[in-house]
DNA sequence: CGGTATGTTGAACACTATCAATCGGGGTGG
DNA sequence: CCACCCCGATTGATAGTGTTCAACATACCG
């Protein structure tokens, strides 16, 4: 018999959570690690390509990304597409869903991606007894909203070249402080159609796009994904400052 | 003498608060109404074009719109601007520069403009003793977000008369839950040039768009502003659903 | 009355989309 | 093992959407 592809039982203790130890992310005090570990219900472990929250479904669950890549999309009538975010290990998934009740818009993996399950009813609880964990909650939402609004900047007023660079060097330096890469040179797991679904352009055009990027050595587009040559050449085509968040807050 | 442009002297008790009585707000329970009445510690109010916070500075002050409207923006090195969204009757004001210390955008008031001020310091205070009221901050946070989502898949994906539409039916029927129409046919302040650097368009083409519109009797421009004729024409074109929020928390 | 801000219009041009065809790698079934 | 198919990437040609430039109209303001 084959291995279940998705599977419910608990694998990483909060105690012993890989996130916490990197320096990106903060650390927490021992009674909200408590409060943490019991909100945590359980563990998520999903192939490539699996759509974790659609659009207009009523979810009972919040997620954090524990390892691997994912997006978030709406989507037009007619089928046309817009990534709206990519979420990465210490992410949070479905807060909006879990405060508004309906999902406006869907998440789906990109890698395998496991995640940490949490039961939005406790949310209250949180909110009553942890008021850290509260503010903290409400630090991730205007963080997504910064990266929001980075983002429109982008589409709204940048050219494609300089929207392409921004693009991926965002990527990279996230990636980069959720140790997506280990040392190891590993490609950003996206297609070009994703990339044209986030910029607003048509396939066509990005790779047209993406080349002219390589031509200038500072990515380089491997099977299936990208590699990134020259973070810094990719930031100044962008005009992007970068993040410079130390000491995050995550759940 | 003249009259001051601004005043700090506070005008408006939070029990008379107007916004209250409007049915697409929610309620307070009496000791929140105490706490966000001593939150408050003054009114300020400024006229049109005045640049309420500016990106990259550090604000004492969170605000909520008394009245009035105004807009959230970011500019490029060169001068390409992007306004990211609208502020009207009940909209806050700084949360993200308040939680994350610099603000990342500016905002403008588009018409006269009354703002209640809020201490940040006073934020803790807030998550220790009023977890619904912590509890709003984040759902206020999130709706933002859903906006930005919403406005994201609008300048990727949707074609400039798609985009407009969706502009002037968004703006409608915001304005008109925040009462900001009265009963009388009030039109919305804004320039075309506002709306091009919304819709990530040129301003030519902007004027040309908003004309098609015009032709098709779904709106007017006035002078210095849009009035709606037919906003479901609008949300036809532009695929939108719109919002169903009843009883909005705010603050 | 000149100056500024906003809106309008036409023409030429550039960027991006669409259409169509091809290519290469990986997986599958014969 | 090989033919076949599918997906993602690539490329050229053509069409179309949106930009830029430039000129002009109108209203308001000191």
């Amino acid at each position: 018999m084959a291995a279940p592809k998705t599977r419910n039982n608990r694998q990483t203790p909060c105690e012993q959570c890989p996130l916490r130890a990197l320096p990106h992310f903060r650390e927490f005090k021992p009674d909200e690690l408590d409060f943490v570990s019991n909100f945590k219900t359980g563990e998520l472990a999903v192939d490539a390509g699996t759509t974790i929250l659609v659009e207009g479904s009523h979810s009972a669950h919040l997620f954090t990304v524990l390892s691997g890549w994912g997006f978030r999309y709406k989507m037009l009538d007619d089928g046309r597409r817009q990534i709206l975010n990519y979420m990465m290990p210490g992410d949070l998934i479905g807060l909006q869903g879990s405060l508004m009740g309906e999902m406006q818009h869907s998440v789906e993996a990109l890698s395998p991606v496991t995640l940490c399950v949490f039961e939005r009813d406790k949310l209250g609880t949180l909110y009553r007894n942890y008021p850290d964990l509260a503010y903290d909650l409400t630090w991730i939402a205007a963080q997504e909203e910064r990266i929001l609004d980075e983002n429109l900047l982008s589409i709204g007023r940048r050219s494609a070249l300089e929207r392409a660079a921004y693009l991926l060097a965002f990527l990279y330096q996230r990636a980069k402080a959720s140790n997506l890469f280990k040392g190891a040179r590993v490609s950003i797991p996206i297609t070009q159609q994703h990339v044209a679904d986030t910029l607003g352009l048509s396939i066509v055009h990005t790779n047209k796009t993406l080349k002219k990027l390589g031509e200038r050595k500072l990515i380089r587009w491997a099977d299936r994904g990208c590699d990134i040559l020259d973070d810094e050449g990719l930031m100044k085509i962008s005009g992007w400052e970068g993040y410079h968040d130390k000491n995050r807050p995550f759940i």
